[in-house]
DNA sequence: CTTAGGG
DNA sequence: CCCTAAG
């Protein structure tokens, strides 16, 4: 089946541009791997950089007026991703798995005009002066600019059945060291047709689930993560059960908490760097009822408002992954 | 496993 | 994004 596509945040593709320039193009891992990026790019392959900087070039090369109204690009000034470009000032800053909503606009709105071209599956909606970027999940919620008078809330959901069956298959094996690629992979193959180069798709989610901290790699086997953060255990005892069939019958364990747990980890991160723990446990009950509302886009709708709603009220709240 | 290029 | 050929 095919799959949705994670559009590229303005954010990636800066960061994609000054590697570039640093290490030079065709150095897509080094890229990728250096810590002044992989912050932006964690989540994308050596791979994806390459298709991205290939389709970055011929869009900038002078043809494509293609993209009609839709994906707005400010990108004023730097017309070929091979020119001169600024590192990404304060590129530490961004940590992997959290995010924060903020907006500085009293009089910001949502235009909940939805756009029939988009996509059923994703669906966009205009609001002005938000600068945001969360994601949770397989879940992504994508905003980007702040240059600009507005800026595209883009709501996706992609959902490679398969990170699915990679966690079931490391929790029903139980394997106390984690299990290895090939235990995975059979597992799978025993429940469903998989390609025949699955083995090398396998690992690459493998290893995107592990750079996102979704697992956890001893030597080479795979563990579900859901380490605590520094001190405090894990402030989350909830363990509801929100996931009833991830795929047709069979008997099969839920992975829901994994997110939860990962959500956890985020929540007491933030709240260890503000000493506020109860900032840890709002975020949790905000990371379960956003596990919920994932469900259908219907509620990512709401979701989407109340993110605004607070945003526009100048808090800054809402992590989860 | 990483790149480059075609699909 | 995926797949395949090459290094």
């Amino acid at each position: 089946m095919g799959n949705p596509k994670q559009k590229w945040t303005s954010e990636e593709e800066e960061a994609l541009r000054a590697g570039v320039a640093k290490h030079g193009t065709g150095k897509w891992k080094n890229i990728q791997r250096d810590p002044e990026f992989n912050p932006f790019l964690f989540s994308r392959s050596n791979i994806d950089l390459k298709d991205k900087w290939r389709n970055m070039s011929v869009s900038a090369g002078g043809q494509g007026p293609r993209e009609k109204s839709r994906t707005p690009k400010p990108k004023a000034g730097s017309d070929a991703p091979a020119a001169p470009l600024s590192t990404p000032q304060t590129s530490a800053a961004a940590t992997t798995a959290t995010a924060a909503v903020t907006a500085s606009a009293p009089d910001a709105s949502v235009d909940s005009t939805i756009d029939d071209s988009a996509r059923s599956c994703a669906p966009k909606y205009f609001i002005t002066n938000i600068n945001f970027s969360l994601f949770f999940g397989s879940v992504f919620l994508g905003g980007v600019f702040n240059s600009s008078d507005y800026m595209v809330f883009e709501i996706s959901t992609e959902s490679p059945r398969y990170n699915a069956l990679i966690f079931e298959a490391i929790s029903t094996l139980k394997e106390p060291n984690g299990s290895d690629v090939s235990a995975i992979l059979s597992y799978i193959e025993q429940r469903l047709e998989v390609p025949q180069n699955f083995r090398r798709l396998l690992s690459s989610r493998l290893r995107r689930l592990v750079a996102q901290e979704k697992l956890e790699k001893v030597q080479n086997c795979f563990k579900i993560k859901e380490e605590a953060v520094s001190g405090t255990q894990t402030p989350i005892p909830k363990q509801k059960d929100i996931r009833p069939r991830p795929l047709q019958s069979t008997n099969h364990i839920s992975s829901a908490d994994t997110v939860e747990a990962a959500a956890a980890a985020a929540a007491s991160q933030i709240a260890d760097a503000e000493n506020k723990s109860f900032v840890a446990a709002e975020a949790v009950k905000e990371a379960e009822r956003i596990s919920r509302m994932a469900e259908d886009t219907d509620s990512l709708l709401q979701l989407a408002k109340e993110i605004f709603e607070k945003s526009s009220q100048g808090e800054v709240v809402l992590l989860a992954y």
